[in-house]
DNA sequence: TCTATTGTTCGATAGTAATCAAACTTTAGA
DNA sequence: TCTAAAGTTTGATTACTATCGAACAATAGA
């Protein structure tokens, strides 16, 4: 398997991360684990398929905002909690809030659900 | 002239903020406008032509982040921070505050500076 | 060893966007 | 009425991106 990059806490820059949470599914993506917790890709309930799965996966990850962890055949994916806070206090907090009462969470959160 | 579309409050999408944010000329415009307050376009100090700006405050106003008065041939820009406020608390104040603390921020305003 | 599961990679498509230069519009003021 | 100033519009370029399906790779377990 290819070694899976992770910024540095100091090369975490605010365009890529507002970029990264820039779409939908991403987002949906981070808030489900701040309510869960660290999950493998196939755990989150998302509606688009595997390999657009992996593109935004990918995404976050070389933003800085989540970890990815290789175990057996699955990737578990956690947020950067502590170095999104270090680098950007109350960014994410804010974004999170701001999305979770949110229509547009309601509606994907439905097409997930409509997708299994 | 043509009329300016401004989003209703409730119009305001969060992934919509955070796109027109994650471009470093755009941050750059709100945090210049957040510090120096209501300015016109060609005030700001921008190392970007003029086609350019244009193009840029259309993003910010259409996402709902600015509004656009016409005086004479100049266009007034300002940060719609009630309106901000209300939809995603405390969003726009860590954002600003991740911003001008950012070296991106620092080589942004030199790079105006050079274009003068 | 075979198979099912999990996720990645690749190729294609269709759409979007950041930038500039040049031409244009609108308005203020001489 | 002319002209200068401030922005806008348009067209071109270049680059990126969200999505999917199909083929692939790696691993756990029977």
């Amino acid at each position: 398997m290819k070694l899976l990059y992770h910024p540095d806490r100091e090369e975490i820059h605010l365009s890529s991360v507002l970029y990264a949470l820039s779409d939908p599914v991403r987002l949906l993506i981070v808030s489900e684990l701040s309510r869960i917790g660290e999950s493998a890709c196939g755990d989150i309930g998302l509606p688009v398929v595997k390999s657009t799965v992996t593109h935004h996966t990918r995404t976050l990850r070389e933003a800085g905002i989540i970890r990815t962890r290789a175990q057996g055949t699955q990737r578990f994916l956690s947020i950067r909690r502590d170095d999104l806070e270090y680098r950007f206090p109350g960014l994410l907090t804010s974004i999170l809030e701001a999305f979770d009462s949110s229509e547009e969470a309601a509606k994907l959160r439905e097409a997930a659900r409509n997708e299994e």
